[in-house]
DNA sequence: GATTATAGCTAACTATCGTTAGTTAGTCAA
DNA sequence: TTGACTAACTAACGATAGTTAGCTATAATC
């Protein structure tokens, strides 16, 4: 790992543990094992390294969420393939979502370090409400519009009914804690299983 | 108003705005009108005046549960209480505890203050726990499991109901924003509404 | 009227902040 | 071998942080 990429993965650690102010490039230097103006050879300011790390973000969230939701092409034909087996398939995209933002060394404490700083950054605030409020949102709206034209889910409000889907999702992240993962992951299992037992037409047999 | 409260009440304002390390001293005495020397004559230090801050939310917490949730007694007798007309009475629990975090005076820049505090300070960080996740899901799991015993709703884990019930307005709170009041308002009413559909047995009429 | 307490002030302390200048050792290409 | 580049370093800059000491004017108390 470069020391530039090192800087980067320790001022996001450190950002997200005890906010961006304060953490003092002193503090960072040392975490890396190197002086404090040696940062300045690889980033132009404090501020610099957190627009990086914002930047990172981005890009790793594009590659992720390819990942998670899988079904490629328009979003009516990514609902086809979940005809029939919505249940499971909700069940890896809510968990693979939660894991994703609970756990990996970027993306997690990214999200501690962008929920601190979203009041006092105006872009941090943009990037925490289209990243963890409203894309969510609008993607599975869009994705529960198509699974109920389909029939596959009830007649209902899709926008709810990705509230109903992501807002527990959302509530579990927040509340999030390394000691008490088995618990969380039951308790997100529960409610995907509950969620699909409401809103999945039964299956004629 | 004393001086001492408006102390506390701009710090507040500040804090939630800027976060605690991003406001100084001497900024909060301009705000308030004084010298930043003049602040030591009310409180020891900074963080006395943070938390100061944490114990008049906590006194002011009380009362305002106290008041919402109007139904005095054991949570048992309280059920009771919502027998036959549990939508109002949701519908009152949902707009009251959302409305009072999201618009009043005090709650409202305290709940930016501790979610953006919550993991650079440990106090914090249990505040936010029990007032915006545990407190309310403990309260509401009760509820729902007198409200199953007593055939209002649907026999189903009351943790997870609770869980249906809340997060929605979490979120809703979380990216709560004075320029969409009425867009959220609906939202929430609709979720509250959809929710009772889904778990309130139908009354035989 | 004298005394005490309250609550403001100025001035200054030490510590630390982000950042810059200038230096140095190592690497690699011409 | 030289020269350019990289990435570390030491030292220091001005600004600002939280805080303290000491002063003053007003209000309350004896």
């Amino acid at each position: 790992m470069t020391t530039k990429d090192l800087i980067l993965i320790t001022a996001l650690r450190l950002f997200s543990e005890r906010g961006y102010d304060g953490v003092s490039m002193r503090e960072l230097a040392t975490e890396v094992g190197i002086k404090a103006a040696s940062i300045y050879n690889h980033f132009s300011s404090k501020e610099d390294i957190f627009n990086s790390i914002l930047v990172e973000m981005q890009n790793r969230y594009e590659q992720i969420v390819n990942t998670i939701n899988v079904p490629a092409g328009t979003s009516k034909e990514a609902a086809k393939q979940y005809v029939g087996m919505p249940e499971e398939k909700l069940q890896q995209i809510a968990g693979g979502l939660f894991l994703y933002f609970a756990k990996d060394e970027f993306a997690a404490p990214f999200r501690k370090m962008i929920t601190s700083e979203q009041y006092r950054n105006t872009i941090a605030g943009d990037v925490f409400m289209q990243m963890f409020i409203n894309g969510a949102l609008e993607y599975q709206t869009e994705l529960f519009k198509n699974l109920i034209e389909q029939g596959e889910f009830i007649d209902c409000d899709p926008e709810i009914i990705a509230l109903h889907f992501y807002a527990p999702v959302f509530l579990l992240l927040a509340s999030y804690d390394e000691t008490k993962e088995q618990e969380t992951m039951e308790t997100l299992y529960k409610h995907v299983n509950q969620f699909s037992r409401l809103y999945v037409k039964r299956r004629s047999e």
